[in-house]
DNA sequence: ATAATAAAGGATAAAAAGGTCTTAATATAT
DNA sequence: ATATATTAAGACCTTTTTATCCTTTATTAT
């Protein structure tokens, strides 16, 4: 479904929207930890997060990275799957037909249209900030 | 979505079943051409499908590959992406967590699981037959 | 200023997916 | 029997994805 990268980066944002809302600042070290990923390959992703202003990066002592918390509710996970996975989950036909339409469908087109407006509407409702508030309670989890 | 291999599988079941139908075998040369897929690399894919017995292949001249007509309409998507792609798009997490279910759920996992429920009874339910009638008629493609 | 801390960036490596090629095996027709 | 057509199987190559490591840059505290 998302690329591993992806899939970090979904749960590194939630957890970091989950201590900004506690006004902490976690460091690289610390998402990893938490999320259970690589840490190197982590920040890579982390960076284009903040390159897509999803999240803030601090350098330095007491640096890491955070989220605004007016944003938190803006932010969709549609969002972070762009900036990680581009539009191929949006975009792309399900048999992988270069052109594939309403007017020149493959054999599944139809079958897969309404899947795929579900997933696209499900990540373009739910916020980060949403998700965050699950795991604070203690609800859902982010690693094992 | 699909591995490409899977994507090819499927396209090539399609194809080979519209065949069948008429009584007509079909070389590997003859269905890369028309689901427009890689040669030699849809040649593995067919030897996938003709060990989990979805399709039959004959060696020789006038050889190739068909499908059991009686069989075809009991063949299910789900059939051929489970011979080539194994359970990955059931069962997995869809934040690549090893341990995630009702018991400790991702955060999307509630999100997700309409969305599994729909892709799983789809792919159960859509037999290559009906796929291949829409080919057949002219509404639906493999190719481009 | 200096040292310490943390992310950024670039080079590289390992693994997986995607794809090719060559040889062997098997069936058919002559 | 022999030549030919066709798939099977295994080795190999390429690209993409995933992951690591090392150096540089920015920030803070002393």
């Amino acid at each position: 479904m998302f690329s591993k990268a992806c899939e970090y980066g979904i749960r590194a944002a939630i957890y970091i929207a989950g201590q900004s809302m506690q006004d902490k600042r976690v460091s690289l070290k610390g998402i990893s930890k938490k999320i259970d990923s690589p840490e190197a390959f982590t920040a890579k992703v982390l960076q284009m997060l903040a390159k897509n202003n999803i999240i803030k990066s601090v350098k330095g002592p007491n640096g890491g990275f955070d989220m605004d918390k007016k944003q938190m509710a803006k932010i969709k996970l549609s969002d972070i799957v762009y900036a990680i996975d581009g539009d191929s989950i949006y975009r792309g036909c399900g048999l992988g037909l270069k052109e594939c339409s309403e007017k020149r469908p493959c054999p599944l087109h139809d079958k897969f249209k309404s899947i795929r407006e579900e997933l696209t509407s499900m990540l373009e409702t739910i916020s980060i900030y949403e998700l965050s508030i699950g795991l604070k309670d203690g609800l859902t989890f982010l690693r094992r």
